[in-house]
DNA sequence: ATGGCCCGTAGAACGGGA
């Protein structure tokens, strides 16, 4: 089973790169992130004509997430859960759903704008009722997978300029506690259970020729289940759709399970 | 030295991203 994650920064822009990025990747799970459309303007029936179900939430302008599961392999997601119950948001940055037999949660973490801002204290407490929502079925059945956008780069390995970053939005300390604490309740970064190129990133920022100068950092993540961990065959960035036209600035990361 | 883009909503700039 294959899945995969990717910030796509509005699937109306990004519709035709993701269906391409299906045909040459026919992943059986991928969760979407920034889809910043409403409902109603979801692309439901090119998503369906390209052999995929898909489950979502958005709204205006903002956020929004999906996950689309591959027709013939896992079919449609059941149990979806949009958001988290401990934590109303109208922001719509979670879905989740069982899928073969895997719960899938994909989340959109906030930005956090900066260490000193309302929008960093928001992120915060949204990552801490994430993490109890979460840690009472980590371990159980069916396995948990989390994955997406998280905003976090969870280590100086994860960052291309650690010391400029030191301390920064996505790189405080209080958020990797965080991200250790999700470890700690019992998931694996699936990136991190093999060995991998160096300086590997996963956003780029589209100013300053980011990509080029592969100045990026590592901030999405699948993170799985530690009963899985041995079942992770591979985990991988796919870099090629950032070098697209008019790409998003974030690549696509995927992990091969079973 | 500074800031440099992209997207959505607008229907000009601006908020937000990271």
């Amino acid at each position: 089973m294959k899945i995969a994650t990717w910030n796509v920064n509005s699937l109306k822009i990004r519709l035709p790169q993701v269906l391409d990025w299906l045909s040459a990747n026919p992943v059986d799970v991928l969760a979407l992130q920034e889809t910043k459309l409403v409902d109603a303007r979801f692309p439901v029936a090119e998503i369906e004509a390209a052999g995929y179900h898909a489950a979502f939430a958005g709204q205006p302008t903002y956020n929004g997430v999906a996950l689309l599961s591959r027709k013939e392999t896992v079919g449609a997601a059941r149990s979806v859960v949009v958001g988290n119950p401990l934590f109303p948001d109208e922001q719509q940055r979670l879905i989740s759903a069982e899928i073969d037999g895997l719960r899938c949660v994909c989340a959109y973490f906030p930005n956090g704008q900066s260490v000193d801002s309302d929008k960093y204290q928001y992120k915060l407490r949204w990552i801490d009722a994430l993490i109890d929502w979460l840690r009472p079925t980590i371990g159980g059945q069916p396995a948990t997978v989390l994955l997406g956008d998280f905003n976090i780069a969870p280590e100086a390995a994860d960052v291309h300029d650690p010391v400029a970053w030191e301390g920064q939005v996505l790189c405080s300390e209080a958020e990797r506690t965080r991200f250790r604490s999700l470890i700690e309740a019992g998931l694996r970064d699936a990136y991190r259970l093999f060995e991998q190129p160096p300086k590997s990133y996963s956003w780029w920022d589209y100013r300053q020729l980011g990509f080029r100068r592969n100045a990026g950092l590592r901030i999405d993540h699948i993170l799985v289940d530690a009963q899985l961990a041995p079942k992770v065959r591979a985990c991988a960035i796919d870099r090629a759709p950032r070098k697209l036209t008019q790409p998003s600035d974030h690549a696509p990361v995927w992990a091969e399970i079973g």
